[in-house]
DNA sequence: AACAACATCCAAAACGTTTTGCAAAGGACT
DNA sequence: AGTCCTTTGCAAAACGTTTTGGATGTTGTT
């Protein structure tokens, strides 16, 4: 284990003072240092495999590169990776590092995980949940540029990024629409979250901006896993006038769908179109056939927030925006004309 | 934002020096400091809410209290979640925080990952691939403590762990000879990784133990997913002395397994029965039946890679190990005994 | 009563950078 | 040729800790 080369070993090789190598290196516009010297000094440090050490540039400058992410969990949804990865990526692409903490459900544990992000010297926090919701912020945050993830919050002065679900749903509805079903109905969930109110006012839209009649018949509501969907498709496809079309809340419970209508003698797409919402490509893709569905933007998100955070952190005072990402349509084969 | 408290502060509170602070603090065996001294010192500390920065004891005493986590990918797989979970919490409670970086497939990009993680002083790195695989260690890493996470080297001087995959097979078919089964089919993976013949190799220790003859038709292989599985499933199914249950290479296959199934009018577990393995829970849990799996010990691997690490930075010498992590049965309802 | 031994605390140096105030050197203008 | 200005490089201080060597004060022994 070779001793790591520092700021003196460069000057030395160099054969410049420590000061020129420093201004050489960080200080790019500033006139101070003849654009020869810059470059030999470059050369040398690049040369010697030169990089300062983060911890002491942080300690002079109050910097420490590093943003930190504060999520309630990370195990139970694959979309945790994907909203990581988008955070990670760009922290990175801007020279940043990230830090993830998972606090469960516990307060405590939070707010001791934000104090220790800030023993850190942490430069912002990406405050992330795992599913959209409504938070209230922790008063630690306000120590601290920070940007929701996939949460928002009534204080309007924290910047924040979530998935616009009412036209998310209204893309998924506009699919089935255009296939000319007329007969649409909607398998929902029952927690009161903004996704449950969000897809189904983006439904209703899509109904009414196509002159189809609402009928509360066609909505039926359950627990949002595969066991809910089911049961839910059960209800509606045992109703005498059945809908020939159903968007469900989300891909598990449009796996709960496709065995109803298996189990109801109902192929898919003939006799039943299914689309269904966030894209877990575990499911969507393993189903048969294939399920057309909405795709939550989670990496895009994770993108967004941490461009967000770092602007925030290096020209402060912009202004906080809340932002809802577009959800895109992935087309698979669950989508076919009545007949 | 008021401004942080340092350890100035407290010691001017205390009036004492920052000298008897630090020692109060940190130094809990030396007697150096009066005991009473001390309790009042920490009271007063805990009471003006004093935590040392990190970058500056990081500084002084060449430790940053961070650890890094290089994987390939993040975001494909669910499991990445877990093990990163199961690392960070066991870091954290240690005292640790771990940062986080994905390198993707590029090389160069990884060099440069590790190189970033040395330049914040990190005390140690994990190195992780989100499934079981053989690699060669980069060698920035013999630079720095390093264990292996879901990854093994033919370097023996480096720790890892990784799942017990024969094991794993073995009890998986073991269930289904247990049940009564004599005729147990195998859908396997084509790649060429410990999986594939881990597995295989287990299936084939139990079919032995159980006094089963093997039969070379029964095992068919294809690509790891559930089209894959399902293909497979088809040729096995329509062989002339068709096998009464399957042991499947991963869920996924496993679902295929049960749509091929479902097209050639078998019920499951009554005329067919299926173990998978992973227990990816969106899938196992949402198939009907539920799916009886083996579940891969992700949590547990990343929370043995810690420790592991941890101890190898704390008190270094201890030899290299590498560990093999057995998996547990999650038994749901897809296995019954033939008729 | 003087001195040794001990307990307690303090001042200062160090970790590896960045940055400020100055000094030295070199060139152009009168 | 002398003055002034510009360009360039250096020494030193600062970021917030930890730790070492030594100073101070207190107690016990002869």
């Amino acid at each position: 284990m070779t001793t790591r080369v520092g700021i003196r070993e460069v000057a030395k090789a160099a054969g410049v003072s420590i000061t020129t190598v420093s201004h050489a290196l960080n200080d790019a516009t500033s006139d101070r240092v003849n654009p020869k010297t810059q470059e030999h000094v470059r050369a040398v440090a690049k040369d010697l495999g030169y990089a300062p050490n983060r911890l002491a540039s942080g300690l002079r400058n109050q910097r420490s590169q590093i943003i930190g992410l504060v999520s309630d969990q990370i195990t139970t949804t694959p979309f945790a990776g994907a909203m990581i990865r988008g955070a990670q990526e760009t922290a990175y692409q801007r020279g940043y590092l990230l830090m993830v903490l998972n606090s469960g459900l516990d307060n405590d544990l939070e707010k001791h995980e934000i104090q220790t992000l800030q023993q850190h010297q942490v430069d912002g926090i990406i405050y992330a949940r795992m599913y959209h919701q409504g938070v209230t912020v922790p008063e630690e945050l306000y120590e601290v540029p920070t940007v929701l993830l996939d949460a928002a919050s009534a204080d309007s002065s924290i910047s924040s990024v979530v998935p616009d679900e009412i036209a998310a749903a209204e893309s998924a509805v506009e699919i089935l629409a255009a296939a000319g079903h007329t007969r649409i109905g909607m398998i929902n969930n029952i927690d009161d979250i903004p996704a449950t109110h969000g897809r189904l006012e983006g439904y209703r839209n899509a109904l009414i901006r196509n002159g189809l009649p609402e009928d509360p018949r066609l909505v039926a509501s359950a627990v949002s896993d595969t066991v809910g969907g089911r049961q839910a498709a059960a209800q509606l496809l045992s109703l005498p006038d059945r809908p020939t079309a159903l968007f469900c809340f989300n891909d598990r419970m449009a796996m709960g769908a496709y065995q109803s209508a298996s189990a109801a003698g109902l192929r898919i797409p003939e006799d039943l179109s299914v689309v269904g919402m966030d894209n877990l490509e575990l499911i969507a893709d393993a189903l048969w056939p294939g399920l057309t569905t909405v795709a939550l933007p989670h990496y895009e998100m994770g993108c967004w927030a941490v461009t967000r955070l770092l602007d925030d952190i290096e020209k402060p005072g912009t202004p906080p925006g809340q932002k809802k990402l577009l959800c895109p349509v992935i087309e698979r084969g669950s989508v076919a004309p009545p007949h």
